[in-house]
DNA sequence: TATGATCATGCAAGATTTGCATGTTAGGGG
DNA sequence: CCCCTAACATGCAAATCTTGCATGATCATA
């Protein structure tokens, strides 16, 4: 097994071809295609359905896809680390960060830190929020960055864990706004197309006990585990996305999407930064002083 | 990077030397050697330290050691699971288990699942304590064995995880019987050589609360995270090591290994299963009902 | 059914990897 | 301090693998 094959499945999952994954992985198409038929015959199995014309993934393949690209951002990380020379002491700390932070808020508070304490190093690892535990517990990462819902408790035992409220965020209702004319009367009625998040994540979790009871009949209309998705979803599509505040702020103010909180329900989180108690070095230590004063 | 290259470092970092590496990776020591001179290049880094004889591993590299391993097994299982069109469903369950249980208590306690649940396909990864619950908290497993301190919670909070306790256990001092004449009066005045385990991982901290506090002066002679490489160590070695007694029951059944608990501390474990609340599919609540209705 | 898009294959050039034989160097005994 | 042996490196030729180009086969769609 290698990481380019690993790349390689990638490539073609997320272009939806053989031709198109060829070009991001600059080769030809016909040698990507049998260096495909080498990573199959190497598994002994077939990760694409060759039959169908723009190539299919298989359902294990599919099943598989996220775990693929862990493994392989695994593998870089440690090549990385080791050409760093990486000795997982010194100047470094490693963050973990709720994908649906990751691209809002997240930048602007490593801004703070870089700009506070210039000499350290900081490492950014983007995960759902179980990973985010995940990387904690497992000593993977130092400080977890992830949304709380207000007067709830985060997963893991207050006896091993701190938790610093570092701002307050909004699940808010979002539409594209050429497509709120069409539905602003259906909306008002209580039958609300929206964008689902699978119940396993977060989002999800907080849809179901939130948002979703306020709303006579609410109908799923497409799924993704990822906000900045479900925003996206919401902008080209005929459907309501619940995505934070914060991630929405820019399409309001660009006036190309639509706060429907006036109308529909929204729920108040809260942004927190968790780390375990015990064994802090010293600029993990700096660090989370930094977060904990707020900003 | 590649799986076969990972394989490499570790065979290297395994056996301690080129030729031995290479033979255990079927290699001639010649094509070994330029194997290990390509990954070097393409890192752009030197792994090793050739100027000592039997080649040394470069701080970075032992540091990554236990990295690289967890990252290649990573590798591997993904190809295994790719191979197997393992959907993540059906009638499959992943169990962790903490590597002190994995050897000793794990085995019956799967044995009497499959005995009783013939169908059921149960996966085994053993990792150290925290991992198992990143594993459980990731979804990567879907129920934990480890042990407790009677008394104590574990680091999950009991909101979202159920605990059954499965059994009792004890962590006991044990010496090699032939190395016990030589050490009877230096223990019995309270110096105490013994194999230590690191503070972070949970063997420590039990030593730590539990077992140290009553000892006069205890020498630490060598250190390992694991508790059957303790074992071994206490085997061949003039130290006390305190093991799970279920680990050493055999040994100690075969007259070459001495019970010491009469003479210095020990300490009462509990045998839990642990799993996340919510989403159990039928198997796992089969397995779980199995579990926690006792052996 | 015609047509374009998409994937597979034959072939030869070039790159990579391997084993064998042999060179070089560190570490230990005299 | 020197020599010897074990351990690692290197030159070389054979074998294997990979790639690009040109072209063939097959599916989707109008």
């Amino acid at each position: 097994m290698r990481l380019d094959w690993l790349e390689d499945i990638i490539a073609v999952a997320q272009t939806g071809s053989f031709g198109e994954a060829a070009e991001r992985r600059h080769l030809t198409q016909s040698a990507f295609s049998r260096r495909v038929r080498n990573i199959e015959e190497f598994l002994g199995i077939e990760l694409f359905d060759r039959t169908r014309k723009p190539v299919q993934l298989r359902p294990t393949t599919k099943a598989q896809q996220e775990r693929i690209i862990r493994v392989a951002g695994d593998l870089r990380q440690l090549a990385v680390d080791l050409r760093r020379g990486d000795r997982m002491v010194s100047d470094r700390i490693v963050i973990a960060s709720q994908h649906a932070l990751t691209t809002a808020l997240t930048p602007s508070i490593l801004q703070g830190i870089q700009h506070r304490q210039e000499e350290t190093y900081v490492r950014l690892r983007s995960a759902n929020l179980d990973e985010c535990f995940a990387l904690l517990l497992s000593r993977q990462a130092d400080i977890a960055l992830v949304y709380r819902l207000p007067g709830e408790a985060h997963p893991i035992s207050a006896e091993y864990s701190e938790t610093a409220v570092l701002g307050d965020d909004r699940l808010i209702p979002v539409i594209a706004k050429t497509a709120m004319p069409g539905l602003a009367s259906r909306i008002a009625g209580g039958d609300v197309p929206y964008i689902a998040y699978p119940g396993e994540v977060f989002m999800g979790r907080v849809m179901q006990s939130r948002i979703l009871p306020g709303i006579a009949a609410p109908t799923p209309r497409a799924e993704t585990a990822l906000t900045l998705a479900a925003l996206e979803m919401a902008l080209v599509g005929v459907a309501v996305a619940w995505v934070p505040a914060s991630l929405a702020r820019q399409r309001i103010r660009d006036d190309v999407m639509l706060d429907l909180s006036g109308l529909l329900p929204s729920a108040a989180l809260e942004v927190t930064a968790v780390r375990l108690i015990g064994m802090t070095g010293p600029v993990e230590q700096a660090v989370w002083q930094d977060l904990a004063s707020g900003i």
